[in-house]
DNA sequence: TGTACATCAGTGAACGCGCGTTCACTGATGTAC
DNA sequence: TGTACATCAGTGAACGCGCGTTCACTGATGTAC
């Protein structure tokens, strides 16, 4: 179907020319077709960047489903581990879902407290569950929930913008990070 | 003198519209002068960027070189909060220092390595006095900076998008997710 | 079964915009004699 | 001291680019009778 055709072609052109050269023209260009020709699929540039929005936060929600783990502890663990699997591995994606200005982008705090983003709620549901066995403080779930967020697109931003290691050493040391970050969260043991 | 003028143009631009309304014509405007004014002073708009960059990173580094503190340790806390402050309280220049996309930004790790970025040098400088004093343990003190800029950045970057948070909290949440992350590094006492 | 018509995917030309920048110039200021 | 000239800050018009999008259209496909 066409309207795949385009999609893919805005999915490639993301990839390989990042979000700047995300234009009506170029995306065409990729589809083979002509740039009107996308108009009779998506109602104008922001429709186009929603969908790839929706199919970006669509991929990670089901990685995160994909989770099995017995303890709440070790899946904020796979949590972390599965974004930089996500951003290494799908990095469009990734970007799509996470770094595109989309218009329909969700708001902190509204829309995460409502619950409008199922990672973050099962997330903090982890997190809840981690406090009710006494293994992590007393620090909102929320809280929590976004400072390893601003940790991991922090230090994934940096790798991405500068390559400042090679990607075997900053995986290390990403994981090695968050797990500290996720423990400074723990009560220390009296 | 003109140039001054339109470097405080460029500034207030910057301040008011971001980097995104960061144009030649913008900046003329802002300045009361005709766009090609601006080639008079600056041989391009890569020049002016780089201009800007160079007046926000001196700003840092100024900022930085006022920390008076005992020890190391101390010192690195209060890079982190100078950092926050900087970023709360000169966000055009914080903008242009680190977030400016200028071709003469540094690259990681040579430029740093090779001690291209003062401040960089002088945290690692810090940081390994910690390590001479037992203070902190083994990882390089280069990934130290790196993921205190990380976590630093990735906060501020949010804080900044979607401002989830008031800024008094926000403030609270970044200091003590940044010394948690700070004390991460140092060796657990026996 | 054939014919008339509606639907609708796809197109090419064009509009109006803002951009960085080139070009040829104006006009004031400073310098040389 | 006056005059000729060089320097140089500043300008207005224009170029060529890529952008999102409007418009009027073509032509194939499906449907109704």
């Amino acid at each position: 179907m066409s309207k795949d055709r385009i999609f893919s072609a805005a999915k490639t052109v993301l990839e390989q020319e990042g979000m700047h050269g995300l234009s009506m023209r170029r995306i065409a260009q990729e589809s083979g077709m002509s740039p009107m020709s996308l108009y009779r699929h998506f109602a104008d540039k922001d429709a186009l960047l929603n969908a790839l929005m929706s199919d970006g936060l669509a991929a990670w929600e089901e990685r995160v489903r994909a989770i099995r783990t017995t303890g709440p502890m070790q899946w904020l663990e796979r949590l972390t581990d599965e974004f930089l699997s996500f951003a290494l591995e799908e990095p469009h994606r990734f970007d799509a879902a996470f770094f595109l200005p989309a218009p329909k982008a969700r708001q902190y705090p509204d829309d995460f407290v409502a619950g409008r983003s199922p990672v973050i709620a099962m997330t903090a549901t982890k997190i809840d569950q981690a406090k009710a066995e006494g293994l992590l403080g007393d620090t909102r779930a929320l809280d929590i929930a976004l400072t390893l967020s601003a940790l991991a697109q922090g230090l994934i931003s940096m790798h991405r913008a500068r390559r400042f290691l090679g990607e075997a050493e900053f995986s290390a040391l990403y994981r090695s990070v968050l797990r500290n970050c996720l423990k400074s969260f723990s009560i220390a043991p009296t």
